[in-house]
DNA sequence: TGTACATCAGTGAACGCGCGTTCACTGATGTAC
DNA sequence: TGTACATCAGTGAACGCGCGTTCACTGATGTAC
């Protein structure tokens, strides 16, 4: 307890952000109130607007906060895959699907009806609206894949759609609960998603294929 | 308007759930409110109490209604696709994409909180909690690919994993809108979508892969 | 070091709102005789 | 066919609640001299 945590708190923007992470795992975005969150730091219900805005400006940040964390995940999975393209897509995908049962809370924020609209007008032309990067990363593994024989021909971005949603459907299929009867299940996601991502991706590293 | 349309409603429920599905397309089940839907039909709100316990049976009547509508349009592709078992799979595929696109209301009320607890402690032991059947219905056609040859020997429960998020992934993504600024999306879904299957079946289809 | 003062970051009362749900009621409908 | 009556499916007032947001306020903090 520093002095600064007695009466100004020491940073309340941060407190009220991982409440409210906390809070939206157990209510989801939708459930998700101001108050409850500032009575949670121990806070008056007025005190968050002194940090933001709105309610909706605090699920921005969280939503921000998320895809950067998230693109940073993917990065350093690709970094760690070394240099062979097919490790590093693998490692992407990983990287995605692991993020969201780790953090769902931030992947929650990412599908929120208020991530979908941009803060303001002036930063909806500059904003990428794909979750942290995920949609170029991807891409730019697929045409090194390509290009080193990994995956067969095609047009790199039905490829890379094809493996953005398989990841997503794991990761929304594992936080929602049908995969929970599975044997697999037992494992852990990690496990299994790494069983479908090899089915995927084994099955089509050898063969030129044909996704006319 | 029949004599039964003036003081007591011809069909009351089936208003209330219709115009509840409306009501979801713009807001969300989260954003559901049993008053709104009332007024929407033009009834007091106390009305709906009479065809239902509360606002969690009504949510739960859709998503059954849903289920069973996901279910036939699966069957119907399913028969509709002949004998060839990886075209029966396509089919699947597609309907459930083409559904989840078609009918979003009903699609969201499958992963809503409502629709993740048994409606009843008697019912909880009975209810199949995976939407529709939809994953007996993959597994059934991954196995009869894998004895016709038109998919890879391998656990059938991965693979048929691995085809269910991949359509659920491609539905989520096309609804939440990221796939909207491909090229490939002018074109619709559809079209996507079969691309993307084919480049996942079509790849598997020419090789035993590894998916070990 | 001490003082005056501006700014910052809290408080708590208050606002209006829409919600789910309950309740006593009432008029319409269907049925028995 | 007519009447008495039970049941059904509505109404509208009322309840308590939690919400987002605003506001005047106050005490703590930092700074200039």
């Amino acid at each position: 307890m520093s002095a600064t945590d007695t009466y100004h708190h020491g940073d309340l923007r941060r407190a009220l952000l991982d409440t409210a992470l906390v809070l939206i795992g157990k209510k989801g975005v939708a459930g998700l109130s101001l108050r409850e969150v500032a009575a949670g730091v121990g806070v008056s219900h007025a005190a968050p607007y002194h940090h933001f805005a709105d309610k909706t400006a605090l699920i921005h940040a969280l939503g921000n906060e998320g895809m950067e964390l998230l693109d940073a995940h993917m990065a350093s999975a690709e970094k760690a895959a070394g240099d062979d393209p097919r490790a590093r897509l693998l490692g992407i995908g990983m990287a995605y699907v692991a993020f969201a049962v780790q953090h769902p809370e931030y992947y929650a924020t990412f599908s929120s009806p208020e991530m979908q609209t941009p803060p303001s007008a002036k930063e909806a032309a500059a904003s990428d609206r794909t979750p942290g990067g995920t949609w170029v990363r991807l891409f730019n593994a697929v045409l090194a894949c390509q290009a080193s024989g990994d995956l067969p021909a095609g047009d790199p971005m039905v490829l890379a759609v094809y493996l953005w949603s398989l990841v997503h459907g794991l990761a929304e299929l594992w936080r929602a609960g049908p995969l929970e009867q599975l044997p697999q299940a037992s494992e852990g996601l990690e496990a299994l998603a790494i069983q479908v991502l090899n089915a995927a991706l084994g099955a089509m590293h050898t063969t030129e294929g044909s996704q006319g």
